[in-house]
DNA sequence: ACTGGCTCCTGAGGGC
DNA sequence: TGCCCTCAGGAGCCAG
């Protein structure tokens, strides 16, 4: 699943072969996503030079001058870099065909991914509009989520994966994030102080920027090779349930939160906030 | 205003 | 070896 340091490694990557290419040809090989792709990007993406691609929580922005392609990869998407057209193969769902030949091919077995157009100011689509903060920007303090968490009961742990609160933390970093912080998942996020909320800040923050620095070094993105990496080998709790904790020893817990799996250490991480 | 549950989809992994 | 079942998960959306 790419989670925002994934998708932000992506933007890296890609960005000294795509930003400043021209669009030759936009060539849609199965429409069907989350919704489907557009038609219209086939007419609005020809000739238009990619300007500028920024990263806003997990969404990835194409910026041109005649509007904004918007892309999510969901949970199994990856972006690839082709040097020429190479054979298709299932899954394969998008390409961007620049005038240099090379090809910015879109992947997604699961089809949870979404791809977008607007016209206009990409920050004012309705998917943008309502998000919060990217978690790395110098919006996103403690004194912001203290402020929001404020007579919410709702656990900490789905509280800091809503996108309307600070956009773009999956389920691995909120674990990772939270384990960082010494924060049970389970806390009540208006039970937690406003020096709990600072340090939950500066967790996100680190793990997301580690994570980055990881994933940047690791990857070495060029054409014809694929993008695939996840950064889960420097995980303490996602995943670890019933190995010892690398800080204390005791076994890792696992618990159902919602729709999600939440990984703890139940002696590093407590609820008296 | 909040909160929790549902939904899309397919590959992986476990059990037998 | 192979089949079948269950599960995982981002995030928008909807009902209570």
């Amino acid at each position: 699943m790419p989670e925002l340091p994934e998708v932000e490694v992506t933007r890296r990557g890609i960005l000294p072969h795509a930003q400043g290419k021209t669009v030759a040809k936009v060539k849609i090989h199965h429409p069907k996503l989350r919704l489907p792709i557009p038609n219209k990007i086939i007419t609005r993406l020809q000739n238009q030079k990619i300007s500028r691609i920024v990263r806003v929580g997990k969404y990835l922005l194409f910026h041109t001058a005649a509007g904004t392609l918007i892309f999510h990869l969901g949970m199994t998407g990856y972006l690839s870099l082709l040097s020429k057209t190479k054979s298709r193969e299932k899954h394969d769902h998008f390409d961007l065909v620049f005038q240099d030949n090379t090809v910015l091919r879109y992947h997604d077995s699961r089809k949870f991914g979404l791809i977008r157009w607007t016209d206009t100011d990409p920050l004012r689509h309705h998917l943008l509009k309502a998000i919060g903060p990217d978690p790395l920007t110098n919006q996103f303090t403690g004194k912001y989520l203290y402020g929001k968490s404020r007579n919410r009961k709702i656990a900490v742990k789905p509280f800091i994966m809503d996108a309307k609160i600070v956009a773009g933390i999956g389920n691995i970093y909120a674990c990772e994030a939270l384990f960082a912080a010494g924060i049970h998942p389970a806390t009540p996020a208006g039970k937690l102080s406003e020096k709990k909320c600072a340090g939950l800040v500066q967790a996100i923050k680190k793990v997301l920027r580690k994570a980055i620095e990881t994933g940047t070094a690791v990857m070495v993105f060029q054409p014809d090779r694929e993008w695939s990496g996840y950064f889960l080998q420097n995980r303490a709790v996602y995943q670890r349930a019933g190995a010892p904790c690398k800080n204390c020893g005791v076994l890792i817990e696992k618990i159902r939160m919602g729709q999600r799996s939440a990984f703890f250490c139940g002696k590093c991480q407590r609820q008296n906030v």
